[in-house]
DNA sequence: AGTCATTCGTGCATTATTGCACGGGTATTT
DNA sequence: AAATACCCGTGCAATAATGCACGAATGACT
């Protein structure tokens, strides 16, 4: 009989190109994939791989079989979903991917009551930038910033989020000169703001994380598109929002999690933990605590 | 990260109602299903069966997730059979699920030839009544009479059945006398024949075994409705077949395959072999061989 | 040319899984 | 009431799968 596992490791090879980097994935040791696929390849009857320096490579045969293995992944992604749903108990683990923002200023600092009250209950701040897979299971719920949710996913939009240009007390803007701007590294044509605030500019500075950003406006490099709550919440005496007109952006803070999962009782009560704190922030996020220049 | 093979065991356990059929079914011992089944409740916190005295009993949480578990199960016997299909070698098993008479007086008489030439491939028969599950791989191809191929099978008719009307030569229709007739244990209301040709009978045998009704023909218990190729083929001096203008049956020999193998060299091969030695019997399927009485 | 980083396969020790054999329970049969 | 035929769980030994450590091969980079 067919281990059905097999496909599991098919995958991960096909995916990565190696037996090296599936092993990692799949958490298990190189030498068990290589192994396992050998095993595969005798047991069929069939070439799946070819061994190259570089690492491993689909034949036509797994090409052909490729696109049934990833069905057969999302089923069992489906069914682990299911079975997860059907855990009615306030205890194990809870995934959520967040960013890392929100996690330290408007999560973390709050979040404590919710694992005194629930102590079976463990927490995993997933804080990688990059959208976890909740098809996967990779996280349970998803705290994000976005202008819609992907489909699959329900939960709730908590507010709208707003942002502002700040810059430091320290810098100042010269008259006749073109103002300093901080701007992401993927912001090659200029922003809307920018046109219609700042036609005369120099980009000073690019990055590409927040943290730098806010870190480089604190340093007085110059002006930045910001969300409020960022600076709002830190109580920052030395950075001040331009009490400029802005079109308000249409993204939101939602709580998500995949609909398989609405009725999980530990994931309710997480939801709506967040829920409740993040309410309470409700005028941070849309920008009105601001203090002005 | 989860075992896709858990689920095999889920299936059969809750198809079996028992962990011990469940094992036959899986081929491993009963501790084995056992410890794997409570392994997978520990792991997703659910518990899926009800331990009763008669055996296991799905909860409400198993019959959640039946229908998926039957959804990844039916997607691996597409990947079983689609691996299968892309082994282009000569050599391996074949699965052949046959009609008992069949398989004795038509294919393995003339079958050996098949098996002299390709000595790296070895053949099962599976003489079963019960029609085996192509989908499966239980067998790969199925010689059959039937009026129309399931869907999802590939294949020929070879033949139209022909059945006739039998007699040993010992057995005396007296006049004005019921004649005896053996007939199907299932045939509780008189089929067609019987009401065309001997509206006064009686049922003297019945039989759901078509060897049995043969050896009752055979022994003069009375008349019988016979594919003729059965007492056609054994040249047998003591049955005769009655000149009756029978309406000829919509039966016909097929060989079927899943249209997955339809390319698979050694079912190709193996199908081919059975066409040649099956369309040399056209004339004896037919019942165009008869000895009437 | 030599160093380093990657790739992979393989022998061997460790660990996990499985089979076996037993015992205990309940229903059915004799 | 005893025998039989099913269920199932569990300790222990056999077996299978895995991890570890090593060596070899290749390409990139110094």
């Amino acid at each position: 009989m067919t281990d059905w596992d097999d496909f599991r490791y098919f995958l991960a090879v096909a995916r990565n190109g190696s037996v090296t980097s599936a092993s990692t994935v799949l958490g298990v040791n190189h030498s068990t994939v290589s192994r396992r696929i050998a095993a595969m390849e005798k047991k069929h009857g069939v070439r799946l791989f070819e061994r190259l320096i570089s690492g491993y490579e689909m034949t036509a045969a797994a090409e052909n079989i490729y696109q049934l293995a990833l069905d057969i992944e999302s089923k069992n992604h489906e069914m682990q979903r299911l079975l997860f749903a059907q855990d009615s108990r306030l205890q194990g683990s809870i995934n959520i991917t967040i960013p890392h923002d929100l996690a330290n200023y408007c999560v973390l600092p709050y979040f404590k009551a919710f694992t005194d009250q629930h102590p079976d209950i463990s927490i995993n701040f997933i804080v990688s930038p990059s959208l976890k897979d909740l098809n996967a299971r990779e996280a349970d719920i998803a705290v994000r910033l976005t202008p819609e949710p992907p489909e699959n996913l329900v939960g709730k939009k908590l507010a709208k989020l707003r942002h502002g240009i700040y810059q430091s007390k320290q810098y100042q803007v010269k008259e006749n000169k073109p103002v300093d701007l901080i701007l992401w590294k993927h912001e090659t044509t200029p922003p809307k703001w920018v046109k219609d605030h700042f036609p005369d500019h120099r980009v000073v500075l690019r990055v590409d994380d927040m943290a730098s950003k806010y870190a480089a406006v604190k340093a007085g490099y110059g002006l930045a598109r910001i969300p409020c709550y960022l600076p709002d919440t830190l109580n920052e005496q030395n950075i001040r929002r331009l009490p400029l007109d802005m079109v308000p952006s249409d993204w939101g803070l939602w709580v998500l999690s995949h609909a398989d999962l609405r009725q999980t009782a530990r994931i309710k009560a997480c939801k709506a933990f967040l829920h409740q704190i993040l309410q309470e922030q409700t005028d941070l996020i849309e920008g009105k605590l601001s203090s002005y220049l």
